[in-house]
RNA sequence: GGGUAGGUGGCCGAGCGGCCAAUGGCAUCAGACUGUAAAUCUGACGUACUUAGUACUACGGGGGUUCGAAUCCCUCCCUGCCCA
């Protein structure tokens, strides 16, 4: 087993802070005397289902105590996800059914599993114990907390003065985090920054009940491949653990320059020290750092040997400007070819590389369809064009599929 | 319970009887430029059609007034703020 000091030092690394201060070398030292691993808990709501690369930045934190031996605890939120976390929000969230909450739970697990070892991992829902709670309960709990002191969020705060509605069961969702605690007796937390109040709160409840308060580590919160705002399934800019290699490669290299450092020190094992070059145009050009980047968070989920295919196949469609490898093949009704020819727009509609006829129609007049190995631009929709199998279609930069005739 | 302000396209937010498929911003998509980056510039951005235009659907739900309503009236639902 590490020594404390060593522990604290590979734990550290991308945090965004660990309170209270000093407390959490205190533990590792003590459980390095005792011998016995902390418990380190980390919990989710199954609200979506894409695991994304936003959530495993204290996945991976959570996978590094593991490695260092200790008790990783996952909470499946199935209770706390009726309630709907509040954090970092200005809107309140929709609430789901149970139903829907545990497919959800079973496909989070799956995923989370591409991160962290589920063998060694203690998996609770927080409806074991919140489905027992009688009215009393919730009150002696809510009891522990003022209006005043969860109105002092900034979340809140925020709403307040928008003026946009707060429920009164969003404000029982740090009392229910922080009953998750003291139900599984956790000595740390795991949370991205903006969930540092439930973590504390956590501690008030686990002195009433007479346990050692948990320390609450927090972990920045991950922007997304706008390089702007947080990582997130609503707002489309995420990389899922789930995707193909070439997917996530690809996103990838789609991010700003200015991204990658962030990303590097939080997703990626690289040294911390190697991580100032990579980011520094003037030491590293921004295209190979970048590749670098990508390479690296696609080995994590596929191996290296499909990251390095994955960079092949970016570098030859980019770069060499080549068609992909695998063209997906989309099938087309022949009764819809007239003597073998369908106009432009009623063919990138027919393909579903548009949602509406108009929207095809916009897409080609704006210059965007180019069809067969010499990418012949059509730029009029009414134009006819001769349909075969195996015809190449392209709409923009990124949509590509080869035709395959039906019926 | 009383008073008052509101509910508009993916989001924010103008409009307050015809010129409104609805200004503007964000997001999105496409083109140019590139390192498929960012930034920038240009264009598009409800649906359908034989794309010049026409029709249909749409401004919380329902009903009404009017030649004509996002805009006026009634009613229901929802939200903020103030008072109790």
């Amino acid at each position: 087993m590490k020594s404390a000091a060593e522990q604290w030092d590979i734990l550290k690394r991308g945090i965004d802070d660990a309170v209270p201060a000093g407390e959490l070398q205190k533990k590792l030292e003590k459980s390095v005397v005792t011998g016995k691993p902390l418990r380190v808990k980390y919990g989710i709501d199954p609200t979506g289902i894409d695991v994304h690369l936003g959530h495993t930045v204290p996945l991976r934190k959570l996978r590094q105590f593991q490695d260092l031996g200790h008790q990783a605890v996952l909470i499946i939120g199935n209770y706390t996800a009726l309630v709907g976390d509040p954090s970092g929000r200005d809107q309140t969230r929709a609430r789901l059914t149970q139903e829907q909450v545990e497919i959800n739970a079973i496909d989070y697990l799956k995923q989370v599993g591409r991160i962290i070892d589920l063998q060694k991992t203690e998996v609770h829902r927080n409806g074991d114990w919140f489905s027992k709670f009688t009215f009393l309960d919730v009150l002696t709990l809510t009891s522990r907390i003022t209006m005043q002191r969860m109105l002092e969020r900034d979340d809140f705060t925020k709403r307040v003065k928008s003026g946009s509605p707060i429920y009164l069961h969003e404000c029982l969702y740090p009392l229910m985090q922080g009953h998750d605690s003291v139900a599984i007796r956790a000595d740390v937390e795991l949370g991205g920054s903006e969930q540092l109040f439930s973590l504390m709160v956590a501690r008030e409840l686990q002195k009433d009940d007479g346990q050692e308060p948990q320390v609450a580590m927090t972990l920045p919160i991950l922007r997304g491949l706008d390089g702007n705002r947080r990582m997130g399934k609503s707002l489309g800019n995420y990389i899922g653990v789930a995707e193909a290699a070439y997917d996530q490669f690809a996103k990838a290299m789609s991010i700003p320059d200015n991204l990658m450092g962030e990303w590097f020190k939080l997703l990626t094992d690289l040294p911390e020290t190697d991580i100032p070059a990579l980011a520094d145009p003037s030491q590293t050009h921004p295209r190979e750092a970048k590749e670098r980047l990508g390479k690296e968070i696609v080995a994590f989920y596929h191996g290296s040997g499909a990251a390095d295919a994955a960079a092949a196949e970016w570098r030859k469609r980019f770069s060499e400007r080549q068609d992909p490898t695998d063209i997906p093949e989309v099938n087309l009704a022949a009764s819809l070819l007239v003597e073998g020819k369908l106009g432009a727009s009623k063919l990138v509609a027919a393909l579903g590389l548009a949602k509406s006829n108009n929207e095809a129609r916009r897409l080609v007049e704006q210059g965007s369809l180019s069809i067969g190995p010499d990418k012949t631009k059509v730029s009029d929709p009414n134009q006819l064009i001769e349909i075969h199998n195996g015809l190449i279609v392209r709409v923009g930069s990124r949509r590509i599929i080869k035709i395959l005739i039906e019926g």
